[in-house]
DNA sequence: AAGCCGTGGTA
DNA sequence: TTACCAAGGCT
């Protein structure tokens, strides 16, 4: 593999920044004008993005900022409000993590989000790409950024057949991705236009390379080795989960409703009380010792896939013997509001 | 350091 | 239908 090389990367970043500027998609966390941003629309669509695709972000970012304008907003907020409005989002955790962000910024920064590269790192949910994105994107700072859209395209320009996340290959793709916005005169265009380029043309299968800014400067597309990197990353094993979620719904056509715990899946969202377990179903006699209900008749199941996580639902009627601490009956106007994952958004919801 | 944490589009 | 995967961070 050549020696990444001052000139050709102060080409490959001119030539992405050029073609950025001409085929960027327009959106909500952009201005118009170019140069610094507001960090605050940064912070939060950069959080927003971490594992989680452009248009599912589009969805969310402007009823969010609507509901939280600044980042005193966000921090002055409840914990329960930040993770209602995050509803549908995913990785839940990102929420908690950016409500303690504003909290911190508030706090220890005088409500301005540091430009510093290290103070950003102290921030709660920003690691190192989010950190890297505010400080290029928002500041102007030529600090480096790795996602999944960058891995591949640093791979494939240097014909590297190796998993997006290999330790060691990871560690050479940051340093590239350096030696890249370092070349730059524009670092946020130039980092915002590299991301793009991977989630637009050099995609993950078929990439458009008759289209690509950089073609003549790819190795993998010199040696039509494209197509076979990246190296596809080992498949994660699912493993089961059995929930059974119990619907009690009272005269007034309220449903019953409680919080789930602080941890693991869906950490701190609502839902019906439920009983999850890894092997089975819980039986009657469990949810009547658990959850203090009557099992009645079984509603429906259905499967919900996560990454990590093969999950059967079972719904049941259910009748309270007794309401239980934590658990409230709401209106499904008042349901529709609350912080709630896909599923049990579906099952508190359905007219049954 | 390997496992955990959601969701929906695409092939 | 299954499998992959997307602007990662935390423990």
């Amino acid at each position: 593999m050549p020696e990444p090389d001052g000139a050709i990367d102060r080409k490959i970043a001119r030539a992405i920044t050029a073609w950025h500027r001409t085929n960027a998609r327009d959106l909500p966390w952009r201005d118009a004008a170019a140069g610094e941003r507001d960090p605050y629309r940064v912070l939060v669509s950069e959080v927003m993005l971490q594992q989680t695709q452009v248009a599912r972000v589009v969805e969310k970012f402007c009823s969010f900022l609507a509901r939280f304008p600044t980042i005193a907003d966000l921090a002055a907020a409840d914990e329960a409000d930040v993770l209602a409005e995050w509803s549908g989002l995913g990785y839940y955790r990102r929420a908690r993590l950016l409500h303690a962000a504003a909290r911190a910024v508030v706090s220890d920064h005088a409500g301005e989000i540091p430009r510093d590269h290290a103070a950003l790192l102290t921030i709660p949910g920003v690691g190192r790409y989010t950190a890297g994105a505010i400080a290029s994107i928002a500041f102007n700072h030529p600090e480096p950024i790795v996602d999944g859209n960058v891995a591949r395209v640093v791979l494939r320009i240097e014909a590297r057949a190796e998993t997006p996340n290999d330790t060691k290959g990871l560690k050479q793709t940051w340093k590239r991705a350096e030696s890249l916005v370092r070349a730059s005169t524009t670092p946020g265009a130039f980092n915002e236009g590299l991301m793009e380029l991977g989630a637009t043309v050099c995609t993950p299968r078929n990439p458009r390379c008759p289209r690509c800014p950089i073609a003549d400067h790819c190795f993998a597309r010199k040696r039509a080795r494209q197509d076979e990197i990246p190296l596809p990353k080992p498949a994660a094993k699912r493993k089961p989960l059995y929930i059974t979620a119990l619907l009690a719904i009272d005269a007034k056509g309220r449903r019953l409703v409680e919080r789930r715990p602080d941890t693991g899946l869906w950490a701190g969202m609502h839902q019906p009380p439920s009983l999850d377990r890894d092997d089975r179903f819980a039986t009657s006699a469990e949810i009547l010792g658990s959850l203090s209900l009557e099992a009645g008749a079984v509603l429906s199941e259905f499967d919900h896939q996560t990454t990590h996580r093969a999950v059967r639902f079972r719904v049941m009627a259910a009748s309270a013997v007794r309401k239980g601490a934590g658990r409230a009956w709401h209106s499904r106007r008042q349901i529709a509001s609350l912080a709630l994952g896909t599923p049990q958004r579906r099952i508190l919801l359905t007219d049954w």
